[in-house]
DNA sequence: ATCAAAACATGATTTTTATCATGTTTTGAA
DNA sequence: TTCAAAACATGATAAAAATCATGTTTTGAT
């Protein structure tokens, strides 16, 4: 099984066109496809550490993945959640700095590394990659500054009954129309900002309202609207 | 006085070499140089507003501007601060969308105004702006998830005295080594995420134990090792 | 110079949320 | 399969921060 995902022909990806490569040429998608060293990322493995040497930016062929950051006192917060065509490492490699997140493997994935002098390059000959780069960045800092007002502005149960909305945007469902991720209360308090406890409280209370079915990690959206109210979206 | 701020030849702007503009070729700095629009807005005015078409990038030439969101109870929260050299308006250009934030001067501000075509035009042919666009792009979203990890993690105080001295870093300080920036204290509260009561609470507390000193609007630092440690920074 | 509106300040109270404590269930490695 | 560790759950309590209330000061327009 492991080998089918060794290597990935970019050109026949099946992200390619999803993905920020989407309109580059040929030729440059010769170089990387050169150049790129895919492997199979275990759950719970690490693709890249915080304050670690930046080297290059890897391309998520299968899998999901959670960037996250340290705080002060050791909690983690998670910052961001990537699928499939997404790529993730690119803002320290542009900034020219350490990695500022953790990227962790929240199931086993197939990533494709493409070292940084190769990226760069790219960028520098490619103006519609770097047209879609700084899509793929704009559309980020618009979402992180929509995060920073939500959390500073936004109870609790907004924010836990948002995040469940966010992560059915984000990685849809599945065949049982449970939101399509695993994740601990834990990771879900640190993606809502909130003590586990607190997040645990409020999950169970959704799921006794029957808002939402609660089985083990598997969420399955009973009423997306009362969801949404709860959210207290778009009013 | 008008007049000397209503034309600024980009040749010779003083922002020219601080700004994202610094690598630009002279011939593409002849054509924004043609087709920019300078003009003066008045302090409390907007530049623009969240959620209208995004029309063109504007570059600051003088002054200081606030970019706040509203909140879905109408409380501002404000995203980012920005002064003379910086340019604001380019999220929303790139993602193709409408403004995210508002942009109000909080002086008397000179900007010039890119037209979103000449813009985005530019930045096709024009590499090393792109390139610059990218870095700006992505420290301002290192910033923004770390301000999220802040805002999840740390108690009101802290972030009060992280923002201190974030306005500090910000403006510098003036000749009576008062922090350059004058913000009411909702205004502060709205950038560290608080209720105006807490902030104006936490600020005579500093003031009170001679970590900083508050005279009107004006705040001048007596003990930045104290506020930094207050702040919870670097441990 | 006057005056109303905005900004600032501060006490009292309530609400929200975190923390602490403790017990149960689930999970994954030996 | 067993068993310890991790995850989940929930009650009790404490802490943090928001809200409410009220008064003072500052500011800017007339």
């Amino acid at each position: 099984m492991k080998s089918t995902f060794e290597h990935v022909d970019c050109k026949h990806c099946s992200n390619r066109f999803k993905s920020v490569f989407c309109k580059t040429e040929n030729d440059k998608m010769d170089e990387i496809e050169a150049l790129k060293i895919c492997s199979v990322i275990k759950k719970g493995e690490n693709i890249f550490r915080e304050n670690s040497y930046a080297s290059g930016v890897y391309c998520i062929n299968a899998g999901k993945v959670k960037l996250s950051m340290m705080g002060d006192e050791g909690k983690e917060q998670i910052v961001r959640l990537a699928k499939s065509g997404d790529i993730v490492g690119y803002k320290a490699l542009l900034s020219g700095d350490r990695y500022s997140a953790t990227a962790t493997a929240l199931e086993d994935c197939n990533v494709c590394f493409i070292p940084r002098e190769i990226f760069l390059v790219i960028l520098q000959k490619d103006a519609a990659l770097s047209f879609e780069m700084m899509k793929v960045l704009s559309d980020e800092l618009k979402k992180a500054e929509e995060k920073i007002t939500h959390l500073a502005q936004k109870p609790v149960r907004e924010r836990v009954a948002e995040t469940i909305l966010f992560l059915k945007e984000t990685y849809g469902l599945d065949a049982d129309n449970h939101v399509n991720v695993s994740l601990t209360r834990e990771e879900i308090a640190n993606l809502v900002g909130t003590a586990t406890e607190t997040a645990i409280r409020l999950l169970s209370e959704f799921n006794k309202d029957h808002i939402i079915e609660l089985s083990g990690k598997k969420i399955k959206i009973l009423d997306q609207n009362k969801l949404i109210k709860t959210a207290n979206l778009f009013d």
